[in-house]
DNA sequence: AACAGGTACCTTGCTATACAGTGTACCTTG
DNA sequence: CAAGGTACACTGTATAGCAAGGTACCTGTT
């Protein structure tokens, strides 16, 4: 078992909330949001794109093309209505699921 | 997409985490386990056999058979001292995983 | 005695997902 | 014009939670 066999597997779900956080302060494209999630949890472009995917299936994105001075054009990812619902939701199942480990943990 | 289709992600991983953390506090049995765990994070019967199996293989518990007065023998599992470095180590990167994802949220 | 229900173990099959790896194509800089 | 960064996307693999099902023990009720 590899040091970070087991942070892999925790930051599975949890993945969906970051973009979803990302996407409430400002449009952004996939490649920017996985190279910002890339430092702080670890998000790389293979799991961005299908992620982005399945969000835009559940009608939580809705997306437009714009050109780019610095390479091919991007994908600009904004959040809908129901993305912000979701995003609020989300939340909220974080905070108690964390909450509920922090407290088994005890000290905090 | 259920409710809880994102909540059910976000909770891999930690399992083993919030395993480590009761075993810390006192032996105990899957049995137990799982309905303890049950209430605040959703852990069922199914999911806990096969993650105690493979702690053991992974030589983070050992375990001890027991009778029981009320039903089948109990297998007691125990932390070994490797389960304890691994609890601190996971410990560890819960909250530096958590602290990342609660930055992006924003408030706290 | 028969049966229901709680305790306690465990396995199989299904599904979802993260990620590495790979590929395409654009643009700028040396 | 080659190299490297930007930006898109897909495929294959491994992992893991969980519902469902199965065995078996013990206690209390009918």
């Amino acid at each position: 078992m590899t040091d970070s066999a087991n942070q892999i597997q925790l930051k599975k779900g949890a993945l969906e909330l970051c973009v979803l956080a990302l996407l409430a302060r400002r449009e952004s494209y996939a490649y920017e949001i996985a190279s910002t999630l890339a430092a702080g949890v670890g998000m790389s472009e293979g799991t961005i794109y299908p992620l982005m995917r399945r969000m835009q299936d559940d009608g939580l994105v809705d997306t437009r093309l714009a050109e780019s001075s610095s390479g091919p054009p991007r994908k600009y990812y904004r959040l809908t209505p129901a993305g912000r619902s979701a995003f609020a939701a989300q939340k909220r199942e974080w905070r108690s699921f964390t909450d509920a480990v922090d407290q088994l943990l005890g000290d905090r």
